[in-house]
DNA sequence: ACTCCAAATTAAACAACGTTCAATTACTGG
DNA sequence: CCAGTAATTGAACGTTGTTTAATTTGGAGT
């Protein structure tokens, strides 16, 4: 197998992601282009191209790898906490902080459109579901009496009213001024939700 | 003033919007081209920036006009409800039923981004925040007591809620399997928020 | 009616984009 | 040491937004 540089096939993947999340965060996620990473790495266009399908193929894998590190962070940020409450209060704390430290990298894994004909990788859904099921699991521990599709029902409810949220707020298109704020907002919500949740 | 057609500068402008409103509608917003909005109303792209700034000043006057028939089907299925509450539920209805009825209109609403240094028309926050608008008045409705504040702060957590859900399940990005739905989920929040808001 | 000016319209060009592919380079197994 | 295979490149293609010089046109002034 002669490959001609010291880097293998899997190290240009791993060089490429991280140099397209550094432009993503720096620059901005519309100005990312295949031709920048390539030669942020000291390749062209063409490697790019033999060792991903496609520059969607290489975004696809940057917001994999976005979704993992938000994770981690709000994992690391929650198993302290004792009350399962208080776990969803410190999950969404950190989701908001996640996505106002990297605004860019958040908002490409939710404007990123896969193309059409090719099916997104089961890894996309899997990854995003992660965080509909922790609070899942925290709501089932608030009351573990609940049928399980209701405690579904209302992490769904309760995570994409915080998503809605932090991406109206992040895309400059919410009014957050006096005494406004991302976090007073969210608060009210999960404190409107888990009210209904409990007392239901 | 030597004009060569029978269309005026505010004909043109009101065609090319309209012909790239259609073609959004059938054909998604990703394909949206300017020489494909010149060619379809008979005209060279080169006319299209006699008539337009940029490509994306072309797309904020589609947005606005978007966001005006929404607002326009809105008011008119809320106006005869007698109940306010029962007008926000109806608001959120019809807000989800313009957004699946005409997703990729909806969509580039607020997944367009409108050029760093120029600046966003005051028209376009104007009009976006005409449905955070009514949801206030309707609450203030609700309880007349209370504070301007307060009204405005939970009238913008339910309706980014809502919105967050929306524009997740738009997207593909929500699973929407068994006994779930967008309805269900947003009458879930609205049931949780305005029992807060009348309680406490 | 003729001229001429200013406005409208076009055609062509530009750089940059994603993508493909033939040609070239470098390594490795025999 | 040679040959073959994989990696890498450079150039090309079509398309994008945008600009500009060149054309065409209709109406105002005489």
């Amino acid at each position: 197998m002669g490959r001609r540089s010291d880097h293998s096939r899997d190290e240009i993947r791993e060089m490429a992601i991280a140099a397209a999340a550094k432009h993503v965060e720096t620059e901005g996620f519309q100005s990312l282009t295949a031709r920048k990473v390539a030669s942020s790495i000291g390749y062209t266009v063409g490697t790019l191209y033999h060792v991903f399908r496609n520059f969607d193929d290489l975004v696809i894998h940057l917001n994999a790898q976005t979704i993992d590190e938000m994770a981690v962070l709000i994992q690391r940020n929650t198993r302290r906490k004792r009350n399962p409450e208080n776990r969803i209060r410190a999950m969404a704390e950190f989701y908001v902080k996640y996505a106002t430290d990297h605004p860019d990298r958040w908002r490409l894994v939710f404007e990123h459109q896969a193309p059409r004909g090719l099916p997104t990788p089961l890894q996309m859904k899997e990854r995003r579901d992660v965080m509909f099921e922790m609070v899942a699991d925290n709501l089932r521990e608030i009351s573990p009496g609940r049928m399980s599709q209701e405690v579904d029902h209302t992490a769904t409810a309760l995570w994409s009213g915080i998503h809605g949220i932090c991406i109206l707020a992040l895309t400059g298109k919410l009014y957050l001024g006096g005494a406004f704020s991302m976090v007073k907002l969210i608060d009210t919500l999960i404190d409107s939700v888990l009210n209904e949740f409990r007392t239901r």
